[in-house]
DNA sequence: GTATAGCACTCTTCACTTGAGAGTGCTAAT
DNA sequence: ATTAGCACTCTCAAGTGAAGAGTGCTATAC
């Protein structure tokens, strides 16, 4: 890895700067006349001349001028940026806050109108999962008697309800039963994460141990269905406002868009990323992630609900997009979204 | 209403079937051509020009071929259209419903994979809208106690748990008390319909009866929270194949959709729609409906369980579309749905 | 009187050309 | 090491012209 001297430096990010705004090819004097680096044109065509040799920016065509590659977005995500003090628009912070708190509803919602502020204010495409039901304690299973031998079981965690649904079982029970039945479950797997209570179930009906009661055993089976797997759904906003951007006009790039957004194993490849380290993460150029996506990057990061349980949030946009003002608006409303979730 | 004699209605259905099917505008020889009706080109422009006199086709320019009207699909949909019979595809017919009986959840994820379905054999855009939740019969309100002052109220219906929520009460009570308050309610309100209830609520709210039990009107004080309002969300699907398709490839058009979609409205207006009749119904051109929404065309149906609560679903798709298909497989659909929503 | 063949006319579409403009790389001079 | 000058390449936009499609009109046949 060959290191870039100021000069080089300074030039790509005066490309990357300009191209962000003007989102045409830089010529060597566009950069000569924006930027009063004190260079005439012909020197910077010469840097300009290494650095795509080097492979930080390319040229559509012979008598073009320069364009970043996503090596070169790279490099000005990771070096280029932080050289500035991200200055973070103190008014847009506090609009995001007020958005959210209005919301007092469940954590579900509250992450919705996070990605309906978050499109609002990026202009692209918001994303985010929400929370990871696997790492949620269990507080207690409840068996409401509803009709005959049918039995409203209920999941409660600290969030509060998670589950719900109506069972069937083989014959009629009293409350009494089924309550007595429900403390002996929730003395076992009160306190587990749901994880570990799926895990524990099949591991009990894999043991077939005997049950000192009947109804316990049957009850356990049937709940096998009703703990909640992982969420496979996710949030997504800002549709509409995606085809208006002069970089999302190609056809191409929208149809890419819509099959990620459809193809859910995208979803799971977001979770594994962002499962492995927390804070905002830019993915430049997403093709090694995800084949569909070239020409598409995202910004994400990951709020969290009592320490453990979170999701990630983000947004999806061209490769040239602002990634300054993008890594800030994620960044605050991924805190914005923690806060208000902690505070509960 | 000047009525079209038989030779122009077979020229109108035979332009009509020729742009469905190679979305080109039609031209007189085309016609003779593809229909050996036993006219010559020039006849068949005779009877074109007075076709376009009175507004079911029309020229995009002088020396281009005819294209159908919105005036024109209309009449194709209503009367020449019936004259043929409707073949439906039966094995299209058995996979739907084979799909659809695969899903044994809830109503909501039922309608979902309706409009999954939906999207695939239409390829374009499915749009549902879930059960109306303003006619559910409420069967019963239970009040868990949770923790200290938290309660978990849970709305019962014949279709399973309508709602959730954890209210806090002023002051700590047993569980002995809340069964007590929740048998009055119930005594109350059992057998009305959630929209019923609602109103029941607000007027015993707005006469400050005097409760006999303190409880019990807090309790009612927090229902009205509970008690959950129409249902302002709706399922979609296909959004990835309406770009493939030719008739989508403008961006003004996948705009429009954009825009309806995200304009909740839309769904306020097709609500509307489906309520004031049943049976499936084409919206040919729906700039009367939804301004946003020219150039588009709309096949939907109702569906119900239980005879009167219900919902709506069909399709979004370009004006130019097989209409005979469309209808055949949003119609079968509905048909499916609602006979497998009765089934529980 | 209705249907048809012929024909002139209009308009789009596509390929091709051309000139302007932008940007580069090379070379020679500072 | 930097820069001015210059030839070269390539894109883009506008213009041109031929081909093709389709119509409307008119005269003619049945």
């Amino acid at each position: 890895m060959s290191k870039l001297d100021k000069r080089r430096k300074e030039i790509l990010w005066a490309i990357i700067q300009s191209h962000i705004d003007l989102n045409i090819p830089i010529g060597s004097i566009l950069i000569s006349q924006r930027f009063p680096v004190g260079l005439s044109p012909a020197t910077i065509r010469n840097t300009m001349s290494k650095l795509e040799e080097m492979g930080y920016i390319t040229q559509p065509h012979t008598s073009a001028g320069r364009v970043p590659t996503e090596k070169g977005y790279r490099f000005y995500v990771d070096t280029l940026m932080d050289e500035q003090t991200i200055s973070i628009n103190s008014d847009l912070t506090k609009e995001l806050s007020e958005r959210l708190s209005t919301i007092t509803q469940d954590s579900d919602s509250l992450v919705k109108e996070a990605t309906r502020t978050l499109s609002l204010f990026s202009r692209y495409l918001a994303i985010a999962t929400p929370p990871k039901t696997e790492e949620i304690l269990l507080k207690r299973i409840k068996f409401i008697k509803y009709e005959n031998k049918k039995v409203l079981a209920v999941i409660i965690s600290d969030e509060g309800v998670v589950k719900n649904k109506i069972i069937e079982l083989d014959k009629i029970y009293t409350q009494k039963h089924l309550d007595m039945a429900s403390n002996q479950l929730n003395c076992e797997f009160s306190g587990l994460t749901i994880r570990k209570v799926r895990e524990k179930i099949a591991y009990q009906l894999y043991k077939e141990k005997t049950m000192c009661d009947q109804l316990v055993a049957n009850l356990l089976y049937l709940c096998k269905d009703i703990i909640p797997l992982e969420n496979d759904d996710f949030s997504l906003n800002g549709l509409s406002g995606t085809s208006n951007l002069p970089d999302f006009a190609t056809m191409k790039q929208i149809k890419e868009i819509f099959r990620a957004i459809e193809d859910k194993r995208f979803m799971l490849k977001l979770l594994q990323l962002i499962s492995e380290s927390k804070g905002t993460q830019v993915f430049v150029g997403m093709e090694n992630i995800f084949p569909a996506m070239s020409e598409l990057s995202m910004v994400v990061s990951t709020y969290t609900k009592n320490k453990s349980v979170g999701g990630a949030v983000g947004i999806i946009g061209p490769t040239r997009m602002n990634y300054k003002k993008m890594i800030s608006i994620v960044d605050h409303t991924a805190k914005a979204l923690t806060q208000i979730l902690s505070e509960t």
